[in-house]
DNA sequence: GTGGTCTAGACCACC
DNA sequence: GTGGTCTAGACCACT
């Protein structure tokens, strides 16, 4: 659950929704719009934190932090992209072909 | 770990080690000999036989079911490209672009 | 930040920079000038009056009291020094000498 | 409540009571003993294993690590060494000398 | 049975 | 009002 307000957030950041500077909603607010704990809502604004993304102000609020949209998401696609390369491995190490895998991914793009 | 023992008979199966209707050992034998508890190789071997490559007879033993060996390779595989597509779907959906994906694929390979 | 408020005091006074009986500059002016909350300029003023080095007059301001700046400074030292003391206690009842806090003490003395 | 856990088991282990790879109570038998959540336990000995002093084997349990006494104590007092020197050069930069801090040490050695 | 973790409420320091 | 964190219960994967 958490990891779907971080991926919403997330989103939004890189869309250019929520702009540089602007204030986040307090983490009781959006707990109570989403019907969660606040403890939920913490720790998807920490991780984020911990992920540069956005900052916070003991106190004052959470903000956002970004410099530079497109900087945001290229650090993510290189932790994700970086994941994928282990599962991938892994695959090939059971005798899996890259061509094999090659092809499931391409079918995925063809199939829409 | 028993995801281990299921991959090594796995590969003993599939690598001719192991034939067609071959008596596999007991559980408890295997347990003591892998010093694990019982439960864990039961385990394992009631994930093979659902994965069809092996078959209990109950008071008798468990069998090996290897009609093909490369049927049963092929199965395995088809499994593991729908865990792979299911993964580089999700990935896609969040902006990834497929280059990136096969890039990362010829790169683990060129690594090697 | 209202700790950086009473540290900012406490100097001026124990410099002589504010005399004594002085008239401080009202909690909302400073407030204004420091660009923070009146109630973290208050709780700064309440603070030092407990301390005693200020002292109110409801209806007219806030005032200094320092009828011997070295006075001040001697009580404000007291106090850090059974913080520190009771702080010190805690670490021998660990094990840790008092041979080893004093050579930590002489460490940094002789680092600057 | 979580502080004193990890001193108890840190005392035990640094004493000798808790020997190399011996096993420690169950995180709930534990919590149980203390009348404590299970949580609280946890935390206790993930910031053990964290400090390095204990290690953990999930579904097995969690055990001592505790190559030499000495080490594990010496590696502790660092630590706590460090936060004391910060400690202490903060009230130097305030103008306390290093001769009333040292002075206050000895006061309470002497008074034992 | 074990450890691991997600969600939750309550309380704290601070502004 | 804000964020920060300690304690708690429930559920999960695994052995």
């Amino acid at each position: 659950m958490y990891e779907q307000i971080k991926e919403n957030i997330r989103q939004a950041v890189m869309s250019g929704e929520l702009k540089n500077n602007e204030l986040l909603p307090s983490v009781r607010q959006l707990a109570a719009q989403l019907s969660v704990s606040a403890i939920t809502v913490k720790r998807a604004y920490s991780d984020l934190e911990h992920e540069g993304i956005i900052y916070t102000s003991p106190g004052k609020g959470t903000f956002v932090r970004a410099p530079d949209k497109s900087a945001v998401m290229e650090q993510y696609k290189q932790r994700r992209l970086a994941e994928f390369s282990q599962y991938a491995d892994k695959m090939l190490s059971e005798g899996i072909t890259p061509e094999e895998l090659i092809g499931a991914i391409k079918n995925i793009t063809e199939g829409k």
